[in-house]
DNA sequence: GCTGCATGACTACCATACAAGTTTGCTGTT
DNA sequence: AACAGCAAACTTGTATGGTAGTCATGCAGC
């Protein structure tokens, strides 16, 4: 038995579907780490942890590993995915180019009721630069899911969200070294920008906003290796 | 039993597992419309079909839900999806603004063996450009994975697995339409910026090539408005 | 003829059992 | 002590049965 998956269970409320609640419990636990990449997940221990049958965490398992969350390997067990460094910086890339788009786009069409609402995210996230992270990061998400409403791309905006989970994971590794200051001073600026409706300087804001979360990887894989594939060399 | 169904099923391999097996042979249908939108698809009814259990066709429905071809409804039956056209233009915007900044990166690190490759496959498609639309699109797959490779961005391009398969449910259903020579010759131009190590040209001429499949969206919606999701009026 | 209720058929979801492959632990031999 | 072989335990994948919810049909009452 898994040692950390002796830590009390999330209420697994069983006039709901199970297998839903299953996935969402392990994602979260995988995303923030608790559960560390290299964990061997069995079927088996899942389902007596959740007090559950194998099936419904077996479906939960599917879609784990469809999001790249965990490695199933038959006849040998399930792995919580170590981090893939290219699979990081290629979601980035993907991220960057959609979102220097939106931007531009936001740029073009925003209305005064819109920047209203970012002026007014900005402001809880100032609030929160004295390091909340974690509310800082919920704030981070809702700033930019405004600007890809605001662009009309809210669809294209979730069919991120698979990369996004990629990515989450790092972020939780280096939410404790966010410096919020500056990010909340780049979101302003990319603000501004849309404000002028300048779509080239919403767009290289954007880069410049997003390019900065790739500063802290290094250091984080370096002081956490086992969390990560191992790079050939 | 649903008529559609009864058509000779493909081989499943028993020796193998059958998920895997279920999932591509009902995805693939199901993109190129032999499972039609709206198709009531019962995990009983498949499983018979495939002379198989309904637990690995369960595992194949998770899947196909979670890429958004097949909708499961508790109690009442899981039936293939129906083309969502917002989501079809989503996907555009991601994909266009992905692939806008890959030409970029392609166009900065391009080597002549690269450009012989991407010559090669130029050869290839004017040989289809006569008619012959399901060789075209495997060749366009290839010249456009080609470029995200140049870039580096093959994990990106990786990435875009989930948004392509909601675009080539259209393309399928386009492709008596295609109009071969234009597209060669947009393929053509972008390689010749490429080759000018021109960035902006290579992405404008990038962006030129992928709105021109949003042409024949219209035409085909008209007149198979059962294929697509109602739009609120 | 219409409405409401009961019943039966069907569905996905979950629980349990079986099968095939892998890993671990124990025993015997050198 | 080290190695090889075998059996048991473990794993995921599949098969089958039970459960709760949904829908369609038939019947009775108005």
């Amino acid at each position: 038995m898994n040692q950390s998956l002796t830590t009390k269970p999330t209420a697994i409320d069983p006039t709901r579907a199970v297998s839903p609640q299953l996935f969402t419990c392990l994602r979260d636990r995988i995303v923030r780490s608790e559960l560390e990449p290299g964990t061997r997940l069995s079927e088996v221990d899942v389902a007596t942890f959740y007090n559950t049958s194998r099936q419904p965490v077996r479906e939960a398992f599917i879609k784990l590993s469809e999001a790249g969350l965990i490695d199933i390997r038959p006849q040998r067990g399930s792995f919580v995915s170590r981090i893939d460094m290219d699979s990081v910086l290629a979601a980035q890339f993907v991220r960057e180019a959609v979102e220097a788009d939106i931007a531009r786009v936001a740029a073009d069409c925003v209305t005064d009721d819109m920047l209203a609402d970012l002026d007014a995210n900005l402001i809880l996230q100032r609030d929160c630069a004295d390091g909340d992270a974690p509310a800082f990061m919920a704030l981070d998400e809702a700033f930019h899911l405004m600007i890809a409403v605001i662009a009309g791309q809210g669809a294209g905006w979730a069919f991120l969200d698979g990369l996004r989970t990629q990515m989450d994971r790092v972020r939780h590794l280096t939410a404790s070294q966010f410096p919020l200051e500056i990010l909340v001073e780049q979101h302003t600026q990319i603000v501004d920008a849309i404000r002028a409706r300048d779509a080239d300087a919403a767009e290289q804001k954007m880069r410049q906003h997003l390019r900065r979360v790739l500063n802290d990887i290094p250091t984080v894989a370096a002081a956490k290796p086992d969390f990560f594939i191992a790079k050939d060399t």
